[in-house]
DNA sequence: ACTAATTTGTAAACCGCCATGACGAAATAG
DNA sequence: CTATTTCGTCATGGCGGTTTACAAATTAGT
């Protein structure tokens, strides 16, 4: 598959296809998807008001999608309206579907989805990963991933393309993980080692998660900075619509922005980073704690009984968290800031002082701070989603395949 | 003229029209503008290459362009090559013109471009403008304006449009000036003022200078950063060959990223923001220097001649910039960070303790730190070249007022 | 010098895609 | 039960790029 990757720029229906009649077919297919797909059933003579085509053309577009089984005529709407009722047209809930995975580090997730965006399949192993070597991983994946095919193939689905979410940095090729910290693996290349016909992708869970809260999110602005932490702390920076990747792939380093300039060393080569004070080894000493399995959930845990020096720890990471995002929010004038994957279950303590931070630093109203209600499950249905999204994109692609 | 403002998104020849065939038309008119513009005199096969499209139909585009007159047939190449030689094609030199103009704080410019990049007519007044109330300077600026373009029309050139660089913030209309401190003006719609039938563009004169150098620097990447400071710092956003402007039009207030969160407090309300310690009142002050006229001057003047206490004012101020900037790479991975505006001249002094902050402050290799060989000029040569962008992104829209 | 090969630009025929306009179908309004 | 409205489709047409063919202009080779 051809980049199904969903840089900042080329968003949405908008790809660059060559100029000529074939592409303009192809963009306008792939505009009609996306009109059904975002506002649910829809005629034919909706559609066509919509992006701005006459009815006839929109007809022998969406013929075509339904001989290929992208697009689903559900039958008359009875609607009071005054004339003749339009003939439904819903996305197809027995084509394309997308494969997402997860490695996380003490999991494996796989999941399927449709593209009306209905998970169909799933499959889980817990149990930790951190330390084993990818090969065994992989194979395991690759099990999960076969019985979720199956699964999905049974319900009438076929695989469009298999994105799977790592905690580590991914390659521009996206396929080899650089380097993945918890897990202890580096250049490892995914695309070998999972044998399957299945076009695949690779790319960081943070960017996933904040692709999820971007698509699925329930009122998630265009452009939004999605902060994460599970491999330090990354946000995610989201520009109309699409991911700002960076030209070496590194944005989002939230972790390593200075909060203060003569801080404690960090092993990046900088001094005062934020990881310093609100990444996880950071705030697990802070709190009196030891490192080891599951630590979010021990912060949450005791800091909801009450542990003062827990809630402390997480004051003054959310402090520091709220400096450095002041820093993002002048540089970047987001919409809004989502808190995401495990800041999402600490947030009740980590807010106050953010949200205090980033007002007392702002002139005129604040950026406003959200909590991600996605939870753990972002990066694994980003993932899913993504290769809905490209089918979306550009349905004549995925029809040649079909 | 329908936002001519360079967004970040719909960058270059890849404008979002409707996807019909005057709309495919329409791009690929502008497809063989930008080639023809980009890369000097070119035969119509060359340019069919380039852009993907057969000989003949390059043919039809080309004898449209000619006849509006936005391309000129140069006559036969003289290559050594076999086969028939192409017929060389430019853009016009007498076609339509940008006209760019600058409110300073103490001077007013105007210029004229031509689509070849040309700077063809050019008029300046300098006398400072700080105080003066609106009316009788941009009478003035439209005196200015009336000598240039009848100057541009005795080169046989036509005014497409005029874009104005104001040092203040620009509501989203690309008429009004919200605030611009520096001229003490509110709330001032220059649009009202400018009497002329040429379509109006008003922006910043920080972002003007940005495009400007994305435009017309020499080996200027696609994504970077443009730090600069007139009315505070302020760095723009390059990516993709666009201005990322934010949901506001607020992104890039470098000048409030907290550099030390208990430091001095800013008018922003903040405290530790980067004007506080490289901002121009900040340096100066450090300096042991008097705020008066053309201060930026007296600075690289008295630190050309070797005055200690200004070399160590600079010192710290690029310290201080180092650590911002350290979090803004970090957060956008830019190919490159330029100096621009007042910085390029103080950047001898800037940069040493800049560039060793950012260095230690990043893993692996930091971030190159270039400066802007525009000058003074970058602005108004931004404002004017913007216009021309415009022409080259949709030939179509100019020729139907030609 | 003369032919062969190569490349350019254009013209004619063709095909694909959307717009236009007309029509039958299926609902509501009176 | 008729007039009106809206939907989906069909036939026609225009527009835009491609294909194919060809003349023109140059270099390479003998």
């Amino acid at each position: 598959m051809t980049a199904p990757l969903h840089e900042a720029h080329p968003a949405g229906p908008g790809r660059v296809l060559p100029d000529t009649q074939q592409g303009m077919r192809r963009r306008n297919l792939a505009r009609v998807m996306h009109s059904v797909s975002a506002e649910g059933p829809l005629s034919r003579a909706a559609v066509a008001s919509r992006i701005g085509l006459t009815r006839a053309a929109v007809s022998t577009l969406v013929d075509e999608l339904i001989r290929t089984g992208l697009l689903e005529e559900l039958g008359p709407e009875r609607p009071g309206r005054v004339g003749r009722p339009g003939s439904a047209l819903a996305v197809s809930g027995h084509g394309p579907a997308g494969i997402g995975a997860e490695i996380g580090v003490d999991h494996l997730a796989v999941c399927a989805v449709d593209l009306r965006g209905q998970v169909r399949a799933r499959a889980v192993r817990h149990g930790a990963n951190r330390g084993c070597s990818p090969e065994p991983v992989i194979e395991e994946l690759t099990g999960l991933v076969r019985r979720v095919v199956a699964e999905a193939e049974r319900e009438g689905l076929w695989p469009a393309g298999l994105a799977v979410a790592v905690p580590g940095l991914v390659a521009r090729d996206a396929r080899t993980v650089v380097r993945a910290p918890n897990l202890d693996w580096r250049d490892t290349d995914i695309g070998a080692l999972l044998p399957t016909d299945i076009p695949l992708t690779v790319d960081n869970e943070a960017n996933f998660g904040a692709l999820a809260e971007l698509w699925l999110g329930e009122r998630t602005p265009h452009d939004f900075l999605h902060v994460s932490a599970e491999i330090g702390i990354g946000a995610a920076v989201v520009v109309a619509g699409g991911l700002l990747r960076g030209t070496r792939g590194f944005a989002g380093e939230l972790g390593h922005v200075p909060v203060q300039p003569e801080g404690p060393a960090c092993p990046c080569g900088g001094r005062g980073c934020l990881e310093q004070y609100a990444g996880e080894e950071a705030v697990l000493r802070a709190a009196g704690l030891e490192p080891g399995e599951d630590r979010v959930g021990l912060l949450a845990g005791r800091a909801a009984e009450g542990d003062e020096d827990v809630r402390g720890a997480l004051r003054e990471a959310g402090k520091a968290l709220g400096i450095a995002l002041t820093g993002a929010v002048n540089l970047l004038d987001p919409e809004s800031v989502v808190l995401g994957g495990a800041l999402a279950g600490l947030a009740p303590w980590l807010l106050p002082s953010l949200e205090a931070e980033l007002d007392r630093r702002t002139a005129g109203p604040a950026c406003p701070v959200s909590v991600s209600r996605l939870g753990p499950e972002g990066p694994l249905l980003g993932a899913a989603h993504s290769v809905v999204r490209a089918v979306l994109d550009d349905p004549a692609a995925v029809a040649e395949r079909a």
